[in-house]
RNA sequence: GCAGCAGUAGCUCAGUUGGUUAGAGCACUAGUUUGUGGAACUAGGGGUCGGUGGUUCGAAUCCACCCUGCUGUACCA
Protein backbone atom coordinates (compact mmCIF):
# COMPACT_ATOMS: atom_id res chain seq x y z
CA UNK A 1 0.00 0.00 0.00
CA UNK A 2 1.68 3.19 -0.72
CA UNK A 3 1.17 5.95 1.64
CA UNK A 4 0.33 9.38 0.57
CA UNK A 5 -1.09 11.67 2.39
CA UNK A 6 -3.92 13.70 0.26
CA UNK A 7 -5.36 10.13 0.23
CA UNK A 8 -5.17 9.48 3.91
CA UNK A 9 -9.15 9.80 5.45
CA UNK A 10 -9.81 12.37 7.78
CA UNK A 11 -9.58 11.74 11.54
CA UNK A 12 -12.20 14.80 11.69
CA UNK A 13 -15.80 14.81 12.47
CA UNK A 14 -18.56 16.11 10.51
CA UNK A 15 -19.49 19.96 11.92
CA UNK A 16 -21.97 19.78 14.70
CA UNK A 17 -21.52 15.95 15.24
CA UNK A 18 -19.82 14.44 17.98
CA UNK A 19 -18.64 11.08 19.75
CA UNK A 20 -20.09 10.46 23.20
CA UNK A 21 -18.03 8.52 25.97
CA UNK A 22 -19.19 6.22 28.55
CA UNK A 23 -18.84 8.81 30.97
CA UNK A 24 -22.01 10.61 28.72
CA UNK A 25 -23.81 7.56 27.94
CA UNK A 26 -24.52 6.57 31.47
CA UNK A 27 -25.55 9.45 32.47
CA UNK A 28 -27.90 9.37 29.14
CA UNK A 29 -29.33 6.17 30.23
CA UNK A 30 -29.99 7.28 33.84
CA UNK A 31 -32.50 9.68 32.17
CA UNK A 32 -33.69 7.46 29.41
CA UNK A 33 -34.64 4.70 32.48
CA UNK A 34 -36.52 7.11 34.32
CA UNK A 35 -38.42 8.92 31.20
CA UNK A 36 -39.86 5.37 30.75
CA UNK A 37 -40.56 4.60 34.05
CA UNK A 38 -42.39 8.50 34.07
CA UNK A 39 -44.11 7.60 30.96
CA UNK A 40 -45.29 4.03 31.71
CA UNK A 41 -46.75 5.39 34.82
CA UNK A 42 -48.93 7.77 33.15
CA UNK A 43 -50.28 5.30 30.44
CA UNK A 44 -48.07 6.31 27.24
CA UNK A 45 -47.35 3.75 24.20
CA UNK A 46 -44.02 3.57 23.14
CA UNK A 47 -43.44 3.88 19.41
CA UNK A 48 -40.70 4.15 16.61
CA UNK A 49 -40.71 5.42 13.01
CA UNK A 50 -38.20 5.26 11.11
CA UNK A 51 -34.70 7.94 10.03
CA UNK A 52 -35.85 9.10 6.95
CA UNK A 53 -39.65 9.85 6.08
CA UNK A 54 -39.88 11.61 2.87
CA UNK A 55 -39.18 15.26 2.79
CA UNK A 56 -42.87 16.79 2.17
CA UNK A 57 -44.78 14.45 4.56
CA UNK A 58 -42.63 16.26 7.13
CA UNK A 59 -43.42 19.51 5.95
CA UNK A 60 -40.71 20.19 3.77
CA UNK A 61 -41.61 20.30 0.36
CA UNK A 62 -39.74 23.37 -1.17
CA UNK A 63 -41.38 22.97 -4.91
CA UNK A 64 -39.26 26.27 -6.03
CA UNK A 65 -36.10 24.90 -4.95
CA UNK A 66 -33.62 21.93 -6.76
CA UNK A 67 -32.81 20.87 -2.92
CA UNK A 68 -34.34 20.88 0.11
CA UNK A 69 -31.32 22.02 2.45
CA UNK A 70 -33.20 24.30 4.29
CA UNK A 71 -32.64 23.02 7.34
CA UNK A 72 -32.67 19.53 7.20
CA UNK A 73 -30.19 16.79 5.44
CA UNK A 74 -31.43 15.40 2.33
CA UNK A 75 -31.28 13.30 -0.56
CA UNK A 76 -32.66 12.13 -3.97
CA UNK A 77 -33.88 8.35 -3.88
CA UNK A 78 -35.62 7.31 -6.95
CA UNK A 79 -37.18 10.61 -7.99
CA UNK A 80 -38.49 10.88 -4.68
CA UNK A 81 -37.09 13.30 -1.72
CA UNK A 82 -36.23 11.50 1.43
CA UNK A 83 -35.06 14.02 4.92
CA UNK A 84 -33.61 12.83 8.15
CA UNK A 85 -36.55 13.97 10.65
CA UNK A 86 -36.22 17.25 11.94
CA UNK A 87 -38.09 16.35 14.82
CA UNK A 88 -40.66 13.83 16.23
CA UNK A 89 -43.39 15.88 16.40
CA UNK A 90 -43.73 15.74 12.14
CA UNK A 91 -43.29 11.81 11.85
CA UNK A 92 -45.80 11.54 15.01
CA UNK A 93 -48.29 13.18 12.82
CA UNK A 94 -47.67 11.26 9.37
CA UNK A 95 -48.13 8.14 11.76
CA UNK A 96 -51.36 9.00 13.08
CA UNK A 97 -52.95 9.89 9.41
CA UNK A 98 -51.52 6.77 8.57
CA UNK A 99 -53.14 4.74 10.58
CA UNK A 100 -55.87 7.12 11.96
CA UNK A 101 -58.92 4.95 11.90
CA UNK A 102 -56.79 1.88 13.95
CA UNK A 103 -56.03 4.06 16.65
CA UNK A 104 -57.22 5.06 20.21
CA UNK A 105 -58.72 8.66 20.36
CA UNK A 106 -56.82 10.07 21.98
CA UNK A 107 -53.49 8.44 21.28
CA UNK A 108 -50.65 9.04 23.71
CA UNK A 109 -47.09 7.94 22.86
CA UNK A 110 -43.35 8.52 23.61
CA UNK A 111 -40.78 8.24 21.55
CA UNK A 112 -37.18 8.36 21.85
CA UNK A 113 -34.85 9.28 18.98
CA UNK A 114 -32.08 11.19 16.92
CA UNK A 115 -33.67 13.96 15.02
CA UNK A 116 -30.78 16.29 12.69
CA UNK A 117 -30.90 19.95 11.76
CA UNK A 118 -28.76 20.93 8.83
CA UNK A 119 -28.28 24.47 10.69
CA UNK A 120 -24.79 25.85 12.17
CA UNK A 121 -23.89 24.15 15.65
CA UNK A 122 -24.15 26.50 18.88
CA UNK A 123 -22.64 25.55 22.22
CA UNK A 124 -24.49 22.92 23.84
CA UNK A 125 -26.08 22.57 20.49
CA UNK A 126 -25.28 19.60 17.62
CA UNK A 127 -26.26 18.44 14.39
CA UNK A 128 -27.44 15.34 15.83
CA UNK A 129 -28.83 15.00 18.80
CA UNK A 130 -31.38 12.94 20.91
CA UNK A 131 -35.21 13.40 21.51
CA UNK A 132 -38.29 12.76 23.90
CA UNK A 133 -41.46 13.51 23.02
CA UNK A 134 -44.41 12.58 24.31
CA UNK A 135 -47.64 13.72 22.52
CA UNK A 136 -51.49 13.60 23.22
CA UNK A 137 -53.07 13.43 19.89
CA UNK A 138 -57.25 13.54 18.87
CA UNK A 139 -57.71 15.71 22.03
CA UNK A 140 -58.54 19.30 22.99
CA UNK A 141 -59.11 18.64 26.43
CA UNK A 142 -56.92 20.76 28.67
CA UNK A 143 -55.69 18.62 31.12
CA UNK A 144 -53.68 16.47 28.74
CA UNK A 145 -51.59 19.93 28.22
CA UNK A 146 -51.58 20.15 31.87
CA UNK A 147 -50.02 17.13 32.33
CA UNK A 148 -47.58 17.35 29.94
CA UNK A 149 -46.01 19.82 32.25
CA UNK A 150 -46.56 17.83 35.50
CA UNK A 151 -44.94 15.00 33.72
CA UNK A 152 -42.50 16.84 32.48
CA UNK A 153 -41.15 18.11 35.82
CA UNK A 154 -41.52 14.78 37.76
CA UNK A 155 -38.96 13.47 35.10
CA UNK A 156 -36.39 16.30 35.96
CA UNK A 157 -36.37 15.82 39.48
CA UNK A 158 -36.23 11.96 39.16
CA UNK A 159 -33.08 12.90 37.48
CA UNK A 160 -32.01 14.92 40.60
CA UNK A 161 -33.15 18.41 39.83
CA UNK A 162 -34.41 20.87 42.57
CA UNK A 163 -37.74 22.72 42.37
CA UNK A 164 -35.59 25.88 42.14
CA UNK A 165 -33.15 24.46 39.18
CA UNK A 166 -36.00 24.70 36.72
CA UNK A 167 -39.51 26.46 35.86
CA UNK A 168 -41.69 25.43 33.03
CA UNK A 169 -43.03 28.34 31.44
CA UNK A 170 -46.49 28.61 30.08
CA UNK A 171 -48.47 31.06 28.11
CA UNK A 172 -50.61 30.70 24.90
CA UNK A 173 -50.72 31.77 21.00
CA UNK A 174 -53.87 32.93 22.01
CA UNK A 175 -52.42 35.39 24.07
CA UNK A 176 -50.43 37.65 21.30
CA UNK A 177 -53.19 36.60 18.56
CA UNK A 178 -55.30 38.72 21.08
CA UNK A 179 -52.30 41.49 21.46
CA UNK A 180 -51.98 41.75 17.81
CA UNK A 181 -55.80 42.37 17.53
CA UNK A 182 -55.41 44.92 20.01
CA UNK A 183 -52.57 46.73 18.28
CA UNK A 184 -54.36 46.86 15.12
CA UNK A 185 -51.09 44.78 13.48
CA UNK A 186 -52.18 42.72 10.39
CA UNK A 187 -48.87 41.66 8.74
CA UNK A 188 -47.52 38.71 8.68
CA UNK A 189 -44.28 40.00 8.42
CA UNK A 190 -44.29 42.39 11.22
CA UNK A 191 -46.39 39.85 13.44
CA UNK A 192 -43.29 36.78 13.11
CA UNK A 193 -40.77 39.97 13.51
CA UNK A 194 -42.25 40.91 17.23
CA UNK A 195 -42.69 37.82 18.23
CA UNK A 196 -39.28 36.94 17.64
CA UNK A 197 -38.38 39.72 19.39
CA UNK A 198 -40.18 38.40 22.26
CA UNK A 199 -38.92 35.49 21.88
CA UNK A 200 -35.48 36.89 22.55
CA UNK A 201 -37.02 38.84 26.06
CA UNK A 202 -35.49 35.89 28.11
CA UNK A 203 -31.98 35.82 26.79
CA UNK A 204 -31.53 40.13 26.15
CA UNK A 205 -33.26 41.29 28.45
CA UNK A 206 -36.07 43.90 27.69
CA UNK A 207 -34.24 47.01 27.30
CA UNK A 208 -32.32 45.30 24.19
CA UNK A 209 -35.51 43.46 23.03
CA UNK A 210 -37.20 46.24 22.86
CA UNK A 211 -34.95 47.54 20.11
CA UNK A 212 -35.67 44.63 18.40
CA UNK A 213 -39.56 45.91 18.30
CA UNK A 214 -38.11 49.41 17.21
CA UNK A 215 -35.48 50.08 14.42
CA UNK A 216 -33.17 47.36 15.37
CA UNK A 217 -30.28 45.88 17.56
CA UNK A 218 -26.54 46.17 17.40
CA UNK A 219 -25.31 42.69 18.99
CA UNK A 220 -22.23 42.48 21.40
CA UNK A 221 -20.20 41.18 18.16
CA UNK A 222 -21.11 44.55 16.17
CA UNK A 223 -23.53 42.61 13.88
CA UNK A 224 -27.04 44.12 13.13
CA UNK A 225 -30.70 42.85 13.01
CA UNK A 226 -33.54 44.74 11.82
CA UNK A 227 -36.32 45.45 13.75
CA UNK A 228 -39.90 45.36 13.45
CA UNK A 229 -40.45 48.90 13.32
CA UNK A 230 -42.84 49.78 16.00
CA UNK A 231 -44.01 53.02 16.91
CA UNK A 232 -43.27 53.82 20.92
CA UNK A 233 -46.38 54.02 21.69
CA UNK A 234 -47.43 50.24 20.82
CA UNK A 235 -44.03 49.17 22.09
CA UNK A 236 -45.39 50.92 25.52
CA UNK A 237 -48.30 48.50 25.23
CA UNK A 238 -46.55 45.51 24.75
CA UNK A 239 -44.27 46.56 27.73
CA UNK A 240 -47.55 46.89 29.66
CA UNK A 241 -49.15 43.59 28.95
CA UNK A 242 -45.92 41.76 29.35
CA UNK A 243 -45.72 43.50 32.61
CA UNK A 244 -49.58 42.59 33.89
CA UNK A 245 -48.03 38.66 34.35
CA UNK A 246 -51.48 37.41 34.68
CA UNK A 247 -53.03 35.16 32.02
CA UNK A 248 -56.03 36.40 30.26
CA UNK A 249 -56.42 33.80 28.18
CA UNK A 250 -58.63 31.42 28.70
CA UNK A 251 -56.90 27.61 27.97
CA UNK A 252 -54.03 29.13 29.98
CA UNK A 253 -56.39 30.19 33.29
CA UNK A 254 -57.82 26.06 32.62
CA UNK A 255 -54.65 24.57 32.44
CA UNK A 256 -53.43 26.58 35.75
CA UNK A 257 -56.76 25.83 37.18
CA UNK A 258 -55.63 21.83 36.63
CA UNK A 259 -52.18 22.59 37.99
CA UNK A 260 -53.81 23.40 41.36
CA UNK A 261 -55.69 20.29 41.43
CA UNK A 262 -52.40 18.40 40.93
CA UNK A 263 -51.06 20.80 43.28
CA UNK A 264 -48.23 21.52 40.86
CA UNK A 265 -46.76 24.77 41.48
CA UNK A 266 -43.53 25.19 39.75
CA UNK A 267 -44.62 27.13 37.07
CA UNK A 268 -45.06 30.54 35.56
CA UNK A 269 -46.96 32.13 33.31
CA UNK A 270 -44.53 33.78 31.01
CA UNK A 271 -45.89 35.75 27.60
CA UNK A 272 -42.50 35.83 26.31
CA UNK A 273 -42.67 31.91 25.69
CA UNK A 274 -43.08 32.01 21.86
CA UNK A 275 -41.35 28.86 20.71
CA UNK A 276 -41.76 27.93 16.54
CA UNK A 277 -44.15 30.13 14.72
CA UNK A 278 -45.60 27.50 12.23
CA UNK A 279 -47.45 25.16 13.92
CA UNK A 280 -48.55 25.94 17.23
CA UNK A 281 -52.06 26.74 17.73
CA UNK A 282 -52.52 26.90 21.14
CA UNK A 283 -51.18 26.60 24.81
CA UNK A 284 -47.10 26.79 24.47
CA UNK A 285 -44.75 25.24 27.46
CA UNK A 286 -40.94 25.65 27.73
CA UNK A 287 -39.01 24.31 30.07
CA UNK A 288 -35.94 26.42 31.35
CA UNK A 289 -32.99 25.59 34.07
CA UNK A 290 -32.41 28.02 36.05
CA UNK A 291 -28.85 27.68 37.17
CA UNK A 292 -25.30 28.09 35.25
CA UNK A 293 -23.82 25.98 32.55
CA UNK A 294 -20.31 26.62 31.47
CA UNK A 295 -19.10 24.94 27.98
CA UNK A 296 -15.45 22.47 28.21
CA UNK A 297 -13.73 26.01 28.62
CA UNK A 298 -15.25 26.91 31.94
CA UNK A 299 -16.60 29.60 30.16
CA UNK A 300 -20.91 30.46 31.06
CA UNK A 301 -22.71 30.40 27.73
CA UNK A 302 -26.39 31.16 27.18
CA UNK A 303 -27.73 27.38 27.16
CA UNK A 304 -31.56 28.51 26.59
CA UNK A 305 -34.21 25.96 27.45
CA UNK A 306 -34.17 22.44 27.45
CA UNK A 307 -37.38 21.52 26.31
CA UNK A 308 -40.61 22.78 25.07
CA UNK A 309 -44.20 22.10 23.18
CA UNK A 310 -47.49 23.48 22.73
CA UNK A 311 -50.69 22.69 21.16
CA UNK A 312 -50.69 22.35 17.53
CA UNK A 313 -54.27 21.02 16.64
CA UNK A 314 -53.58 21.58 12.84
CA UNK A 315 -50.89 19.15 11.73
CA UNK A 316 -52.46 15.94 11.59
CA UNK A 317 -54.79 17.87 9.66
CA UNK A 318 -52.63 18.57 7.10
CA UNK A 319 -52.84 14.61 6.13
CA UNK A 320 -56.31 14.20 5.21
CA UNK A 321 -60.31 15.45 5.93
CA UNK A 322 -59.92 15.06 9.66
CA UNK A 323 -60.10 17.12 12.88
CA UNK A 324 -57.01 15.94 15.16
CA UNK A 325 -55.83 18.35 17.93
CA UNK A 326 -53.07 17.80 19.80
CA UNK A 327 -50.32 18.86 22.36
CA UNK A 328 -47.09 17.53 23.27
CA UNK A 329 -43.86 18.20 24.49
CA UNK A 330 -40.07 17.74 23.88
CA UNK A 331 -36.88 17.51 25.25
CA UNK A 332 -33.50 17.86 23.88
CA UNK A 333 -31.60 14.43 25.89
CA UNK A 334 -28.29 15.47 25.08
CA UNK A 335 -28.45 19.17 26.44
CA UNK A 336 -30.10 17.63 29.37
CA UNK A 337 -27.42 15.30 30.29
CA UNK A 338 -25.12 18.06 29.63
CA UNK A 339 -26.86 20.28 32.02
CA UNK A 340 -27.12 17.91 34.79
CA UNK A 341 -23.68 16.57 34.61
CA UNK A 342 -22.21 20.26 35.66
CA UNK A 343 -25.07 20.14 38.26
CA UNK A 344 -24.67 17.06 39.76
CA UNK A 345 -21.51 14.86 40.70
CA UNK A 346 -23.10 11.35 39.37
CA UNK A 347 -22.30 7.97 40.84
CA UNK A 348 -22.73 6.22 38.41
CA UNK A 349 -19.79 4.18 38.33
CA UNK A 350 -19.05 2.27 35.13
CA UNK A 351 -18.18 -1.83 35.43
CA UNK A 352 -14.88 -2.59 34.73
CA UNK A 353 -13.56 -5.84 34.67
CA UNK A 354 -11.10 -8.45 37.00
CA UNK A 355 -8.01 -8.54 35.33
CA UNK A 356 -6.51 -12.40 35.05
CA UNK A 357 -2.68 -12.08 34.06
CA UNK A 358 -1.34 -13.82 31.90
CA UNK A 359 1.95 -15.27 32.73
CA UNK A 360 2.51 -18.29 30.20
CA UNK A 361 0.18 -18.75 27.33
CA UNK A 362 0.38 -22.68 27.73
CA UNK A 363 -1.70 -21.89 30.96
CA UNK A 364 -4.73 -20.81 28.70
CA UNK A 365 -6.66 -23.44 30.19
CA UNK A 366 -6.41 -22.54 33.60
CA UNK A 367 -7.12 -19.42 32.97
CA UNK A 368 -10.18 -19.93 30.93
CA UNK A 369 -10.91 -21.95 34.28
CA UNK A 370 -10.84 -19.02 36.59
CA UNK A 371 -12.61 -17.06 33.89
CA UNK A 372 -15.69 -19.38 33.67
CA UNK A 373 -15.87 -19.23 36.79
CA UNK A 374 -15.84 -15.55 37.72
CA UNK A 375 -18.41 -14.97 34.51
CA UNK A 376 -20.70 -17.67 36.15
CA UNK A 377 -20.65 -15.63 39.38
CA UNK A 378 -22.06 -12.53 36.79
CA UNK A 379 -18.54 -10.87 37.62
CA UNK A 380 -17.10 -8.50 34.81
CA UNK A 381 -13.93 -10.32 34.26
CA UNK A 382 -11.56 -10.75 31.30
CA UNK A 383 -8.27 -12.86 30.77
CA UNK A 384 -5.49 -9.88 30.10
CA UNK A 385 -6.49 -9.51 25.80
CA UNK A 386 -2.90 -8.05 24.88
CA UNK A 387 0.48 -9.20 24.68
CA UNK A 388 3.03 -8.57 27.52
CA UNK A 389 4.90 -8.44 30.37
CA UNK A 390 3.09 -8.71 33.71
CA UNK A 391 4.45 -5.07 34.15
CA UNK A 392 2.35 -4.08 31.25
CA UNK A 393 -0.69 -5.93 32.02
CA UNK A 394 -0.72 -4.09 35.43
CA UNK A 395 -0.58 -0.59 33.90
CA UNK A 396 -3.61 -1.57 31.41
CA UNK A 397 -5.26 -3.10 34.22
CA UNK A 398 -4.95 0.18 36.37
CA UNK A 399 -5.45 2.34 32.77
CA UNK A 400 -9.16 1.12 32.33
CA UNK A 401 -10.06 1.16 36.29
CA UNK A 402 -10.09 -2.22 36.89
CA UNK A 403 -10.72 -2.67 40.74
CA UNK A 404 -8.14 -6.45 41.25
CA UNK A 405 -6.51 -8.74 39.47
CA UNK A 406 -6.28 -11.97 39.50
CA UNK A 407 -2.37 -13.38 39.45
CA UNK A 408 -1.99 -17.66 38.50
CA UNK A 409 1.61 -18.08 38.06
CA UNK A 410 4.18 -20.83 39.10
CA UNK A 411 4.05 -19.80 42.53
CA UNK A 412 0.29 -19.85 42.85
CA UNK A 413 -0.08 -22.75 40.91
CA UNK A 414 2.14 -24.84 43.49
CA UNK A 415 0.68 -23.43 46.58
CA UNK A 416 -3.35 -24.13 45.06
CA UNK A 417 -3.91 -20.14 45.61
CA UNK A 418 -4.22 -17.40 43.37
CA UNK A 419 -3.05 -14.22 44.45
CA UNK A 420 -5.45 -11.29 44.09
CA UNK A 421 -4.34 -7.95 43.72
CA UNK A 422 -6.71 -5.34 45.12
CA UNK A 423 -5.33 -2.49 42.32
CA UNK A 424 -7.09 0.14 44.76
CA UNK A 425 -5.53 -0.63 48.34
CA UNK A 426 -2.54 -2.58 46.31
CA UNK A 427 -3.00 -5.80 48.93
CA UNK A 428 -2.58 -8.72 47.93
CA UNK A 429 -3.89 -12.41 49.34
CA UNK A 430 -4.02 -15.94 48.58
CA UNK A 431 -7.18 -16.98 47.54
CA UNK A 432 -8.66 -20.76 46.27
CA UNK A 433 -9.66 -20.38 43.19
CA UNK A 434 -13.31 -21.68 44.15
CA UNK A 435 -13.56 -19.00 46.55
CA UNK A 436 -12.52 -16.16 44.51
CA UNK A 437 -15.75 -14.91 43.07
CA UNK A 438 -16.97 -14.31 46.65
CA UNK A 439 -13.81 -12.71 47.55
CA UNK A 440 -13.84 -10.52 44.75
CA UNK A 441 -17.54 -10.02 45.28
CA UNK A 442 -16.66 -8.53 48.75
CA UNK A 443 -14.33 -5.71 47.16
CA UNK A 444 -16.95 -4.64 44.66
C1' G B 1 -25.75 33.65 6.75
C1' C B 2 -23.30 37.95 9.53
C1' A B 3 -19.53 39.46 13.20
C1' G B 4 -15.31 38.97 16.80
C1' C B 5 -11.37 35.81 18.33
C1' A B 6 -8.42 31.59 17.46
C1' G B 7 -5.68 27.22 14.71
C1' U B 8 2.24 25.17 16.43
C1' A B 9 3.37 17.16 18.80
C1' G B 10 -2.24 12.85 20.87
C1' C B 11 -3.63 17.06 24.80
C1' U B 12 -2.54 22.12 27.06
C1' C B 13 0.41 25.78 25.32
C1' A B 14 5.47 28.84 24.64
C1' G B 15 7.82 30.68 20.43
C1' U B 16 8.00 39.10 16.73
C1' U B 17 12.63 44.14 14.60
C1' G B 18 11.39 37.40 9.57
C1' G B 19 17.47 34.08 10.40
C1' U B 20 21.01 27.34 11.61
C1' U B 21 18.22 21.21 12.45
C1' A B 22 10.79 24.57 15.87
C1' G B 23 10.34 24.03 22.07
C1' A B 24 8.07 22.75 27.20
C1' G B 25 4.69 20.08 30.41
C1' C B 26 1.41 16.02 30.30
C1' A B 27 0.54 11.54 27.43
C1' C B 28 3.07 7.55 24.60
C1' U B 29 7.33 3.67 23.86
C1' A B 30 11.63 1.24 26.03
C1' G B 31 14.72 0.55 30.20
C1' U B 32 16.22 0.97 35.62
C1' U B 33 12.87 -3.93 37.98
C1' U B 34 12.88 -11.02 32.73
C1' G B 35 6.34 -11.80 38.77
C1' U B 36 3.60 -6.28 40.01
C1' G B 37 -0.04 -0.59 38.26
C1' G B 38 -1.04 4.39 40.30
C1' A B 39 5.67 7.49 42.30
C1' A B 40 10.80 8.56 40.57
C1' C B 41 14.96 8.50 37.16
C1' U B 42 17.20 7.65 32.09
C1' A B 43 16.62 7.32 26.96
C1' G B 44 13.48 7.51 22.70
C1' G B 45 9.53 8.17 19.00
C1' G B 46 6.25 11.75 17.38
C1' G B 47 5.26 18.18 13.76
C1' U B 48 5.14 19.66 5.58
C1' C B 49 3.75 25.30 12.63
C1' G B 50 -4.77 24.43 9.52
C1' G B 51 -4.46 24.68 3.68
C1' U B 52 -3.16 27.18 -0.90
C1' G B 53 -0.85 31.12 -3.23
C1' G B 54 2.23 35.50 -2.67
C1' U B 55 6.30 38.96 -0.68
C1' U B 56 11.58 37.75 0.62
C1' C B 57 18.26 35.48 -0.16
C1' G B 58 15.28 33.27 3.91
C1' A B 59 8.30 32.69 6.56
C1' A B 60 5.38 29.34 12.34
C1' U B 61 6.29 34.83 12.13
C1' C B 62 4.34 39.60 6.85
C1' C B 63 0.08 39.80 2.88
C1' A B 64 -4.33 37.54 0.21
C1' C B 65 -7.86 33.81 -0.25
C1' C B 66 -9.87 29.34 1.66
C1' C B 67 -10.86 25.57 5.57
C1' U B 68 -11.81 24.42 10.65
C1' G B 69 -12.98 25.62 15.85
C1' C B 70 -14.92 28.83 19.81
C1' U B 71 -18.24 32.84 21.18
C1' G B 72 -22.15 36.13 19.93
C1' U B 73 -26.06 37.13 16.44
C1' A B 74 -29.78 35.59 12.63
C1' C B 75 -32.80 31.36 11.35
C1' C B 76 -34.77 27.13 14.11
C1' A B 77 -40.53 23.78 11.26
Amino acid sequence: MVKNKKTKPSKELPLGFADRQEKELLVRDFVISNIKEVMIKYGFQYLETPSFEYTDSIGKFLPDKERPDAGVFSFKDENKWLSLRYDLTAPLARYVAKNYLELPKPFKRYQLGSVWRNEKPGPGRFREFLQFDADYVGTKNLQADAELCVLISEILEKCGLDKTDYTVKISSRKFTDKLFEQLKIKSKDQISKILRALDKIDRLGWSEAKKLLGEGRKDKSGDYTKGANLKNDKIKIIENVLKSKTPETEDVLEITKIFQAYNFKNYKFDPSVIRGLEYYTGAIFEVNLNFEVKNSKGQAIQFGSIGGGGRYDNLVSNFGNFDCPATGISIGLDRLVFALMQKKDFKIKSTRPIIICVFDKNRIKEYIEILNKLRTSNISSEIYPGEGKLKKQMEYANKIGSPAVILYGDNEIKSGRATLKNLETGNESPIKIEDLANEIKKLL
